[in-house]
DNA sequence: AAATATTATTAGGCGTCCCTAATTGTTTAC
DNA sequence: GTAAACAATTAGGGACGCCTAATAATATTT
């Protein structure tokens, strides 16, 4: 069992080692954690005794496989938790996450079990990012955005990372659920706002706001 | 805003605040906490200071209304979680305590607001202890125990007194819960225990500790 | 009332996690 | 290749919340 100060850094580490081919430095988890350099040498050393990672001057720092377990089960809480908060609550996407950030320490051992089932065994978060499953597979991570997209490019929604039902009858209403076809057929550099089309043939305007809540590939 | 030790302290000041008539003394807080007397001293000074309580050596301790506010706050979130916990998660009643310990802390402005929207504004918590209104007041608490019971009368179990793990599973035994119907058969004088008809059929013996652990109306 | 027991309090210290300042290593620039 | 810059580390210390041991204050016995 690790402390709450622990977990933290856990996941800091394990947001880091996504962001491939850097070494993680003290420096860097240091800015990771809002935290003085030398605070971090001492919670290497901590972390390196408990076997939850792996330190070396040269290749950095490098979560065990019980660290990267135990990571894992931290980012798997706080996006069920941010879940239950954004659907249940009805807090919007925005505010779920300084919660989350509590939510995600409180130990039990059935808890993310219990409550991955109540929320229906989400795949996202609110925000789009993949939620761990129980047996540490990860849903396929979806990074680009439909404002990211060139025009005359066409792609397939594959999430939202806006989850409210205003938005979501705002889709229904404009026919657009996952898996369905978008082309960009213009974009606006003024306000971010772009012409597209959905399906075979019809053609909206939608704003930056609507572009940056839907994920596609 | 309190750390979360102070916050314990606050819950088990409120908590002695309710057995009327003993002074609360850095003794019965120590041992509420489950700590040295000499570290309650420390914090009788710290919260003194941030003016949630008054100590004076012959009065005993006592919640300013600062302090009571935040106190009745703890509890009410402690209460909403534990409903969370039992009737959306599905978890048992004598399982549900340990979690809300950790639950109660999670800060947010309208936390417990929402909370108290999405399960439908309870008035008790699954042991049947009156949930804490956001205006301060206090749903009805239940005062008679099974024990005062007469012989032949019939009655239903609406708290319990004793929330230790092993004696809710031992309710859970008896299939005995919250809205449980009870009939006094029989009273032992010599010991206190006695023969009650649980439900439609099911006649046991029970002992005096059993039946003032039972709050029934 | 004096002796004894109990309670409250002070003093000093410990572990955790943080800091600043000083030192040692390691790059990068010239 | 050396100076300057940057990164890693050590040393020492602080706040918090806890402890034990010693002492002071108060109750209880006898």
């Amino acid at each position: 069992m690790q402390t709450l100060t622990e977990e933290n850094y856990l996941k800091a580490i394990y947001r880091l080692s996504l962001d491939d081919g850097n070494k993680i430095t003290p420096t860097s988890i240091a800015e990771a954690v809002s935290v003085n350099a030398a605070s971090v040498i001492d919670m290497i050393k901590k972390l390196t005794e408990k076997k939850l990672i792996s330190y070396d001057k040269v290749k950095g720092a490098k979560l065990t496989e019980k660290g990267a377990k135990a990571a894992l089960l931290i980012v798997r809480k706080h996006r069920l938790w941010e879940v239950f908060l954004h659907d249940k609550l009805g807090y919007n996407w925005d505010e779920v996450h300084e919660m989350a950030e509590q939510l995600e320490h409180i130990q039990h051992e059935d808890l993310a079990e219990r409550l991955d089932e109540f929320l229906g065994y989400p795949n996202y978060d609110p925000h789009g990012d993949p939620i761990p499953k129980s047996n540490g597979e990860m849903p396929k991570s979806f990074t680009t955005f439909l404002s990211q997209m060139a025009v005359g490019k066409s792609c397939r929604v594959v999430a939202v990372k806006d989850t409210s039902s205003v938005f979501l009858q705002y889709l229904l209403q404009l026919s657009v659920s996952i898996g369905t076809k978008i082309k960009v057929m213009d974009k606006v550099a003024f306000d971010g706002s772009m012409s597209i089309q959905i399906g075979k043939d019809f053609t909206t305007i939608v704003s930056q706001k609507f572009a940056d809540s839907l994920l596609v590939d």
